[in-house]
DNA sequence: GTCTATATGACGATAGAC
DNA sequence: GTCTATCGTCATATAGAC
């Protein structure tokens, strides 16, 4: 039993596990009496370890985007240093794929909230997500200089329209339904890399 | 002035594009004293037009389907009976990107706000939104039956893939800025059909 | 049709007991 | 650390004046 977390930071992290999800399904504006209830305190005692309704949002998006990037860069670096940059951008919009359908309450309730959040959060928090959306973008770079796109595509476009179609899965993927999350990554990556359409013969 | 509309009708749109604004960027929760005021009434006159909060939802949400639908629906037509239907559903790609970032704020907010909506509104809504993803959906199959697209590719994840890539356009793309919407527009259908990936020479 | 005024009830946040 | 109690604020919805 050495090195176990505090009571307070394991109460703290029920919280934030709860506001994930009830921010994510309820919007920005949920109610913090929803957030309580799972997370086994009452209403009152949230406030012991935030502040108030937008800190607790705060760290919600922080973690959204921090929980994603780690498990991206870790499935990136996971790579035999072998691997062309084509290779590396498949891998990360895969990850980043499985990071919001599954890994992730955080990355999911951050996709749906970070656009709600009040102007100073907002802005605190695009900051941030700006740095991760750097480093999607240097791997698009990346392979965009070494020949592997096609010279019209736009990187800054094409990297958001990417992770705009995996972002939006949270609106339609069904955790409990018949369509693996595994299936819908590599969808996504066969998609945004080769298209749909059937090439000329 | 012969067939102008009633002032009730005039009063009772202007609600509505409030609504939508409000909505699409607060979310479902958003105050209804923030619609009411750009609308240039009071709370309470909202009363008269809509039954609660939620009938005003219940309509927004149908108008983001319906005009996004309408749009589209008028730009596939107006193809040329001699259209392929890779032609015809590029076109609709094309046009549906088209409606969200420019043609209708109703589209945004659905968007936003459909995941957000109680049980029952969700329900409703969904319902009514499948008809339009069962048209998109069966452009996709015939283009799919055709041969025009790969084998693999499942219709329906592809076609939620592409319309989460062109929603998300409303969270980065600027009216304001350098990137014109046609361009943001012909990127999705490109990236869509051909991937972003240089073919093998 | 739209306003003002209001009842009713919730929610966020605080203070103090334990 | 968490609870209970409570204050102040605010939003929804209604009623009736105009």
């Amino acid at each position: 039993m050495v090195e176990k977390r505090s009571k307070s930071e394991r109460t703290r992290e029920r919280i934030l596990d709860a506001a994930a999800v009830v921010f994510g399904g309820q919007g920005y504006l949920a109610r913090l009496v929803d957030i309580a209830e799972p997370a086994g305190i009452q209403t009152g005692s949230l406030y012991y370890h935030f502040k108030n309704r937008d800190d607790l949002v705060r760290e919600v998006l922080r973690l959204g985007v921090d929980t994603t990037w780690a498990h991206v860069r870790s499935e990136v670096d996971a790579l035999p240093s072998s691997a062309s940059s084509i290779d590396r951008l498949r891998a990360a919009i895969r990850a980043h794929a499985m990071a919001v359908l599954v890994v992730s309450p955080y990355a999911w309730a951050r996709a749906r909230i970070a656009g709600q959040a009040p102007a100073a959060i907002g802005a605190e928090h695009r900051a941030h997500h700006a740095r991760y959306g750097d480093y999607i973008g240097s791997l698009v770079h990346d392979a965009h200089s070494d020949g592997h796109l096609r010279a019209e595509v736009d990187p800054y476009v094409a990297t958001m329209l990417v992770l705009g179609a995996l972002s939006w899965t949270t609106e339609w993927f069904d955790a409990n339904g018949t369509i693996p999350a595994g299936d819908v990554a590599d969808h996504a990556v066969r998609m945004t890399l080769d298209g749909i359409a059937q090439p000329p013969a």
